[in-house]
DNA sequence: GTCGTATATGTACGCTGTACATCCAACATG
DNA sequence: CATGTTGGATGTACAGCGTACATATACGAC
């Protein structure tokens, strides 16, 4: 036979189980979530789509497989244990940052799915700085459910709030007529947020949320102190 | 009309848009989301798919009807709008409750969606506590983001989280044992909250984080107050 | 060589949203 | 009465989805 011009190359690089989910980040990424399909992802690479079962038994175990990948996203090298308050700042942050670099895969991230061990490596880091702060357990479970929840909830207003995201011109201007059809007696407060709502540095608004949320664990961790 | 068991009684009780939501949002409730297709919910009316587009214009409009009829269900009549914090908690509580009665439409409130102008009402009575309160326009809308976006998210961990909703006992032992697996040594803290994850009390647990982003509002206010 | 095993392919089924043409019942007007 | 006209209901059809299942192909071990 001899070193043959194979006219099908599909072993040129062998399909696997990261190149399945790097290419399904990639297609969401630029091409929204509803492109993000079995069919669509397999002619990405290449391939039938059945090949992709070989590597992941299906789309559920796919989008388990992205969500772990954007966890490990989470770079938490920087933190300093000492300063637990800062730390948990820059710690989700940086999980809002991961979010926002992919906001079509948020409602990926939002499934009940099992993800792998060292993913939740994150999530022991800030266990570790809620503890150190001076929670209890339980406490510590509750406070990162309120910085966890106020983020992901927070990005998603950011994603989803019409007058936000850079859309062309034309839908932005239809939103924001359509809040201008607000009737102005009937709702003055929101009418009178629609400038702000117009130009609105949503990192800016991030952080007065989680200051608040980290002034109040140390205001409750103070009161604690005082009745001890 | 007769008792029952007409063949042809699809003129029985005319279509109506309201009839289609409230339709769609019983069948979410009670079969999922999966459940929630045209076809279904027309069978679920004894009409065929393409009656329902008499009266929605596809599913988009058809989620943007649930949308908007799930935040008129938030019932703000007992809010006492001079005790601003007190209000701020009854009132994203009653958020909550709505969210939590119709779990599997979280999915729906979180789309970008046009909603009528009846279901901002919620909205503009949390600006004017939050303007009351001491907020400018703008920071308003940022603690409505923090408190809102908190809730949602607050709301999304106790859905998806396995170890809380109640699933049958195969499942709650499958997910234990995940989270069993954690060697202790590398994640001492996750394994610390494991009794406190077994049996843990969300509504505790949102009260924690609204208290806690409550206070943090009140610091801030006091600290600018100081500063003027 | 022959095999076992792992990967890729092809076909097919039942589901989805919905475009489009058709039909029918109710009502206004002659 | 007959006659449009109209708006909701219907039937058909299409493209796309996830994936079960059977088949085909490539590769290392003997």
């Amino acid at each position: 036979m001899g070193p043959k011009a194979d006219t099908t190359d599909t072993s040129r690089t062998p399909l696997s189980r990261e190149r399945v989910i790097a290419c399904a980040i990639k297609l969401a990424d630029e091409e929204g979530i509803g492109a993000l399909s079995m069919r669509r992802v397999a002619a990405e690479l290449g391939a039938t789509p059945m090949a992709l079962y070989n590597h992941v038994s299906g789309k559920d175990e796919l989008l388990n497989g992205i969500s772990g990948q954007l966890l490990q996203e989470i770079d938490v090298s920087s933190i300093d244990p000492s300063d637990w308050a800062g730390s948990l700042k820059t710690g989700y942050g940086e999980f809002r940052r991961v979010l926002l670099a992919h906001p079509n895969l948020l409602p990926v991230l939002q499934r009940k799915s099992e993800v792998s061990i060292e993913a939740m490596k994150p999530i022991e880091l800030a266990m570790a700085l809620l503890r150190s702060a001076g929670f209890t357990p339980e406490e510590a479970l509750h406070a990162h459910w309120t910085l966890s929840g106020f983020t992901m909830g927070h990005v998603l207003w950011q994603i989803t709030t019409p007058l936000l995201d850079e859309f062309d011109q034309g839908e932005r201007a239809s939103a924001l007529q359509h809040h201008k059809m607000l009737p102005a007696d009937q709702f003055p407060c929101l009418h009178e947020v629609l400038p702000s709502l117009e130009a609105c540095d949503m990192d800016a608004a991030w952080e007065f949320g989680i200051d608040s949320i980290i002034e109040g664990f140390k205001a409750k961790l103070a009161q604690r102190s005082r009745s001890v």
